[in-house]
DNA sequence: CATCGTATTTGATGCTTATCAAGCGGAGTT
DNA sequence: AACTCCGCTTGATAAGCATCAAATACGATG
């Protein structure tokens, strides 16, 4: 146990909660695998690790070799350009994996910090190919996460590169709200894990353009904010927000 | 030969330049692989096909079951939304692999359009995956190839979050001279191959505003633009308004 | 070689968002 | 309960880019 000595916020008790008993299968690497496959990847994730709010799981420059699934809690990962330049470049919520980004030069190039308390499975990326091997539907789903990575990041560009700040913020709520439904959450009422800042640099915003919009967004009753706390009171109209410019 | 009916553009004579001896492989897919690996690529890889400026290697919608490696000209791939924005995703180059971004949903998201008469390797995805599967380097090259894509999508991110025109320019141009160097051409002088309006859906851009900053970076020596024909004048010049606002 | 349509350039104006500045409010601490 | 810090809100102003409009250049076509 002398792992224990350098990183010691493992879990000793990582079986108690394999994949194959994990409620967010459905959501995380192991949906849609074959009970073997879902035994041999339990196999594989064996480390979890917990994060104060605040801690980084990685940060940039660090070598990559695992990516990481969260578990619960909540995450933003952010790249710092060369200039001094600091982006966050996306949040991710339980079930949803980082360290993708880290494959193509062997170093995470972002950080990733926890917005609350939270817990990362630790995915050894080696392993994980090594049993995609052996397993295509494994190997294919892998993939299919790769792919879709790519995708919303692309819609991402599309709403930094073609939408006004209302767009993009209706655009940014309603994605929230759509991934909490998956998650089994409230569509409509959440707490925001990230500041005005957070959101404002992910949105290609200022803070102060974030809370403007809020508050005319909260004047025009679609919604209700009070700090962190969020209700979504007209979907329907956010929805038409987000198609408006065309 | 019952393909040759339905597929008119099938390359006849594929194994003449086989991945093996492209001249492409150090930038392609081949990079990296063994002559035994290779010499599998080469047996997956038969079809190419032919592209007239103007002519879609495949529409938004459109059945995922290939990638597509430049072998010739240049491409690009935009996102329609259901909005109907339009946004120019990416420019492919000789050498780039275009496609990722179906594999999640097995549809193509995005149209691909040849910017000038041009020539594509068809590389079928799941022979590729199997092939992979024997193949450790290749499916960590693949790995690879797909997270750089991740990267390069965050970094457009980036641009269009936090770079005023002029700066987002610069980036591309230094991000075109850049590639145009690592294929063997001339770092400094080159023709863009896409409209300004392109550029500008790419960038975030109005096609007014890229022709502006255009003419403002000739004015102070530069660059040289006459139409879609670009000698870059000052490459450290660009680097630091690149660098400009932080 | 003339013509036509499209891409580009350039100018004038207005909108959107950034910037600067001040005040407010809530969470945690003493 | 008062204090303090940090995040948030709101206002005034300015910068940057979009929009609208017109003229020009270029390539394709007959």
């Amino acid at each position: 146990m002398t792992e224990l000595k350098t990183v010691p916020n493992y879990d000793h008790d990582a079986l108690r909660s394999a994949c194959s008993k994990c409620n967010l299968r459905e959501l995380c690497l192991p949906s849609g695998l074959s009970s073997d496959e879902l035994e041999q990847l339990d196999s594989l994730i064996r480390v979890r690790r917990f994060y104060r709010k605040g801690e980084h799981a990685y940060r940039a420059g660090d070598p990559f070799d695992s990516l990481y699934a969260v578990r619960a809690g909540f995450f933003k990962t952010n790249l710092l350009n060369e200039d001094g330049r600091d982006q966050v470049t996306g949040f991710h919520m339980t079930g949803e994996l980082m360290g993708l980004d880290g494959i193509s030069t062997d170093q995470h190039p972002c950080d990733a910090v926890a917005l609350e308390d939270s817990e990362l499975c630790v995915i050894p990326f080696s392993r994980l190919e090594e049993l995609s091997r052996g397993a295509p539907s494994l190997q294919r789903h892998l993939h299919k996460i790769m792919s879709r990575e790519i995708v919303s990041d692309q819609s991402v560009m599309m709403l930094l590169g073609s939408m006004r700040a209302e767009e993009r913020l209706a655009a940014f709520l309603l994605n929230l709200s759509q991934r909490m439904t998956a998650r089994g959450y409230s569509p409509s009422e959440f707490y925001l894990r990230m500041t005005r800042e957070e959101i404002g640099s992910y949105l290609g915003l200022k803070l102060e353009t974030v809370s403007r919009v809020f508050s005319r967004f909260q004047n025009e009753g679609l919604i209700a904010v009070q700090q962190k706390h969020i209700r979504i009171l007209n979907i329907p109209k956010l929805r038409t927000i987000v198609g408006q410019s065309c």
